[in-house]
DNA sequence: ATTTATACTTACCGTTTGGAGAGTGACCAT
DNA sequence: ATGGTCACTCTCCAAACGGTAAGTATAAAT
């Protein structure tokens, strides 16, 4: 199997990768990528519409993760000071560039899909075996 | 006669969807990642030359880690039959291509580390006073 | 006989995650 | 007066995560 030779990657400052591993992994995670794609997506959302287009997110993941998306300047979260009340959620330029840079992994997971399951099987069967 | 939906992502199927998701969530935790970029960096290594250069891993999250890679078929394990034990991992093709798409996140990260500090710092700021 | 080395596996247990469901506040419609 | 709406917030609880430490197998070295 000609597997290429390993190439360098782009950094290895201790510092760095740790503050970049520290940000990864708060941004990484289910419900944010989610998030990401439905408001990239859809535009400006409600709440309740947002998690509409998330189907079994719970009201606190929710809330939860939209605000920490806000704390990291990826969503804009504007408030109409109105009874009942209204607020609404939309990416920053942050927000997209970051679903950008996700949507390498995204169709890296949708093309090798079947490449994955099929070595699942295969390594479970020979676990079996 | 239908208006043209607005769709700059690239997929909308739930069922690929869930699928991609689950991938994802499988693949994109700490861990994985990190044991990723060691094994991009550095070829072929041993169960414990990975652990170290992973800091921080436990034993038991570095066997499960590096099982879980091997089933998704992202790495290779390679057992030689000696005394004292012999194991050696390096990526797979596969293993490669999910370093590079996530290439972009990492330098994304990297690029916008200050952005999203600054973000916090700001919003943290905005909640105390 | 005991130690050493490697690559695990297993048991235990504290921490974290996240769902369910109830409560809140303010106003409008009935 | 009661109920409905919306966007939360809070509490309780079960499940998952992940660290520590001990155990396993084997053969060579002391």
């Amino acid at each position: 199997m000609g597997v290429p030779p390993p190439k360098p990657w782009p950094d290895s400052d201790p510092r760095v990768d740790e503050l970049v591993n520290d940000v990864i992994g708060q941004v990484a995670d289910k419900w944010t990528m989610l998030i990401l794609e439905v408001l990239a997506d859809h535009g400006e959302l409600r709440f309740t519409q947002v998690g509409r287009h998330v189907p079994g997110i719970s009201q606190k993941m929710l809330t939860q993760t939209l605000r920490q998306m806000e704390r990291d300047g990826l969503v804009q979260r504007t408030v109409h000071p109105v009874i009942p009340p209204r607020v609404e959620y939309k990416l920053t330029e942050l927000g997209y560039s970051l679903g950008e840079a996700f949507c390498g992994v995204w169709t890296w997971a949708e093309d090798n899909l079947a490449r994955i399951e099929a070595a699942r099987e295969r390594f479970d069967a020979a676990k079996v075996g």
